[in-house]
Parts: C-alpha cells; structure tokens; sequence
DNA sequence: CGCATCCTTGAGGGCCATCAAAATGCGTGG
DNA sequence: CCACGCATTTTGATGGCCCTCAAGGATGCG
C-alpha cells in the first residue's frame, strides 16, 4: 500500500481513507482531527449483515474503515444493487439530511465501520463549514455515481456493464489504497455483480467468460486479474472523470476554499 | 392551481416552488425570503439550449422557474437522459461541491430561470446552516431519484419504465402545482422518453402503443392522459416514497429543526 | 404546396430471461 | 485422507424483448 496512506492511517486509524485520492489534500490537519475524533465508535459486522434498512429513522451515519457494502433496494421479493461501498466512504452520510433512507445497506464479507452521531454533523455545519462542505461534497460524489451508473444500464450490454464495474471498483480502491497493479480482491459473487448490472446469474456467467475469452479480465473467487488496464477500460468505455480524483473534472486545492476555512 | 402555492408564488416568485410538497413548510419566512433575494438574476432560454456542459466551470448555480430541463451524459456521439427537473428545482445545486459538473443540463422547450452565485451559498452555510441543510436535501433528492432510476432500468422493461417515468413526472409537477387530475403536460418528445429509458425511439414508440392498448396512458403531443392512476402506478411498480414527499420517508417537520434554527 | 420534424409500421437477427441440470470448489466430520 | 453437503459456478436449449435497417404516414410551418 501507498505509504503516504499508511501514514495518514497511523494517525487517523478509522477515518484516514475519507476523500483519499479526491479532496482530502483540501482538509486541514484540525478537520482530519476532527472528523477522527467523531467517528470513535466501532463496530464489526458479518457478510450478509444489513447495517441499515429502508424507512428506519436513523440518528448518526457510518464510515466505512474496513470491508464492502452494498446499497440496495428490494422489488418483487428481489434485490437490486444501486450502488457500492469501500473503505474510506461515508457510508450513509444521505440520511443525516433525508433522516429515512429510501435504500438497504448491506454488508458483503466482514466489515469494520466507526459511527458519526448526527448531532456531531449539526455542530460541524456550525462550527466548521469547509469540512461540512466536504461532507456535502462526498454525497455528491455518490450522485455522480448514480449518474454513471445510469448511463451504463441505459448504454451498455451486460459483458461491458460487468467490464465498467471492475474498472470503477478497481479505481475506487485504488484512491484509497487497496488496490493491485494487476486487479483486486472483493468479496462478491457473481450473483451480487449480476444485481449490480441488472442481469440474471446465469447470463452474468456467460458475459465474465466472454470477459475471460476475450482477454480483457479474469474474475475467479474474489479475485479479479486485468492483464492489460487500458484494454479494459476501452472495452468497458470508462473513464474516470465522474469519480473526481485527479484529471479533468478534479477539484483543485483553493476552490473550496473561500467558505470560512482558516 | 392549488391556491397554497399561488399565494406562494405571490411572495417569491422565482423560488416559491423550491421543495414545496416536501420540506418546504421546514422553511421559516427568513429563510424564504432569503433565498428569494438570492435568485433575483432571471435569465431565459430557449428549446435545446445547454445551460451548462460537462466539465465547465461554474460559480453559480440554478433555480428553475419555469419550464423543464434533463440532465445529459454524451457518449458514442449519443446523449442519454440521467434525470429531469420541473420547477422549483435547484437544478445544478450539485455543481456548488462539485466544481466541475460530471453532466450536461439541457433545456426541453422554453425555460425560465434565476441564478444564485455561489459566494451567496456559502454565506448561506456560514449564516444560515438550516437553510444550507436544507440546500444539501435538495441535492440528496436528487441522488434518491437517481437511486430510483437505477432500480427501474434494472428491474423493468421498457413499457413498465415509460409508466415509471410518467408516474414519476407526473407526481412532482403535482407537488409543486403543476400536475392535472387527469394527467400533465410536458415539452417531451418520444425520442427524450426513448433516452430516459435506454431504449430506441422506434421501440419506445411499440411500448407507447402498448400502453394505450393497455389504457395504462395516452401519450400524444406533449400531452399525457391518465384514466385510472392507481393502474399506471401498480403496473409501474411505482410508488412515491423515494420522492420524500407525504409518505412513509417523509422527514416530519421538526426533525431537522436541531441545527441552529431560531 | 413543399418541407421538416415527429410519429408509426414491418421484417430479420442478436441479446438476454427462464427452465433444467451438471460440475466445481470448500469446509466439516468421519 | 476421504466422504459428504453446501454454495457457487458452468453449460444447454427455448422463447421473448429489443435493436437495426427501411419505409411510410401525420402534423405544422413558411
């Protein structure tokens, strides 16, 4: 792992991936310390743990310090992923504003959170608008997220949508930290990514062999191999801009800077 | 009209829908009366201009005040539709935290709109935190919608998604008093309908006749008719939670209430 | 009336869902 | 070490949804 992650992680153990690879250069060392000192309550949950469901009325919000969770909704008896989570996420920053969540989320193999109450949020908005202004920012990274994400399900087929998810997966964990030069590792089936792409299993089966056959990625037990990067992304038409790390949406240091930061 | 709503529009008539039918009775005379001296620059525009395209710079963000509006991704040289607005919108609130929008926001037929700078916004957090709080709701919303979108691309076929689309469409005009007992009417052609549902205009148009067929809806010039409203939303799989408006996500007045407001 | 735009209809083929069944890998206990 | 049970992955066959190419109507405007 990047040592310069590591570092931040020594120093703030449950909160140091938060905006890594984004805006985190943005916060200063009292934010960081601030943000730390409210996320001290820890948890562990299961695979298969639901950290919070639809329509419950929830008063604190949850980072995400080790693991991957699943947004989901539920239809018709089934479910459907919206979205994912990995380490460094403010998981369910939503419902501090929409107090309801309209979705699930679900834990995918062990996960580790800290839990922010939501009267630490109020206080924050008060006392330290820049770093509520980040918090806003994470949220809306979640939106452009959605926004992706849509354009996939509305543009591609599913072998390209399986394509799109590992290259987004493989970026995100890479901002923070986590990932491979050659792929990653995760805990999902191919049954969660079918619910990811809007696909039955079976015919996620057939499009990750397409995937193997062509040579763009291997995906087997968790583990997913990419021989060529580039090749992949092409394939899957991603770039990488909506994520806003660094390229050409990015957000450069100073232009959040003029609200009331020190 | 409903008579709330004009007398509404009276007092501020360029922000008086902003989250009317949701978090709008949240929103004290200060507040509203803030906001509207924020929006005083009105601007229109006309059929197919773009307000702001993917990537520009931005230091001011958007009420809709009359009219409707997509936001776009462009991709293959195609354009897909990733949501929509109707009055009262905030429609590129996002790009306050962004910076740089991930998407394109495009005019559907005459638009009317007022601008707020973005030195106004931050004031707003440093002054006026309930009335950011309720900024950054406005912006989760949105996010929700998006969650939404990605169910109904996931789970349905494309007559159900053009239902979900119309319930959908038809229950905001209706929140801000915009909707008919019998349908509402809308700039759309069926080739905006076709890019809001990933299908082909040709094949949207099959699934148009489907539904006339079916007397789920009629769609004709802009015009959308609607016998039985409980039908269209059954066969839609629709239901309004996710719009936060009355219902079981509602947030009920008050509990927002604990960050800073007299 | 001519033209542009939008809507409608037809035919052929590819993607994907569904039903059914088999193979693979992994942990447990004999 | 092997046998067994379970979850997961893989394979096959059939039919429906939807894309593409192509062409024909309708509507409104100058």
């Amino acid at each position: 792992m990047n040592n310069a992650i590591e570092a931040e992680l020594r120093r703030f153990p449950n909160t140091g991936r938060f905006l890594e690879g984004r805006l985190r250069s943005a916060m200063s060392e009292e934010e960081r310390q601030r943000l730390e000192d409210m996320a001290s309550i820890v948890e562990r949950h299961d695979h298969g743990d639901r950290l919070i469901s639809r329509g419950s009325r929830c008063d604190q919000s949850t980072m995400l310090v080790e693991g991957f969770m699943l947004r989901t909704l539920e239809s018709d008896g089934k479910r459907f992923v919206v979205s994912f989570h990995v380490p460094g996420d403010f998981v369910d920053l939503h419902c501090f504003a929409l107090k309801r969540l309209d979705h699930n989320i679900d834990c995918i193999g062990p996960c580790k959170v800290a839990s922010v109450p939501h009267d630490e949020i109020i206080r924050t908005m008060r006392e330290a608008p820049h770093l509520a202004h980040l918090f806003w920012f994470s949220t809306l990274l979640d939106a452009a997220m959605h926004r992706e994400w849509i354009l996939k399900l509305e543009q591609l087929k599913t072998p390209r949508r399986i394509a799109h998810v590992f290259a987004e997966i493989w970026r995100r964990l890479e901002m923070v930290g986590l990932g491979y030069p050659d792929g990653f590792e995760t805990p999902l089936r191919q049954s969660d990514v079918a619910e990811m792409c809007g696909a039955t299993p079976i015919h996620t089966n057939r499009a990750i062999s397409e995937l193997r056959r062509l040579g763009i990625a291997d995906f087997h037990r968790g583990r997913v191999t990419v021989r060529d990067r580039a090749a992949l992304e092409r394939y899957a038409d991603f770039s990488p801009d909506y994520l806003y790390g660094e390229g050409g949406l990015q957000v450069r240091e100073g232009e959040l800077s003029a609200d009331g930061r020190p």
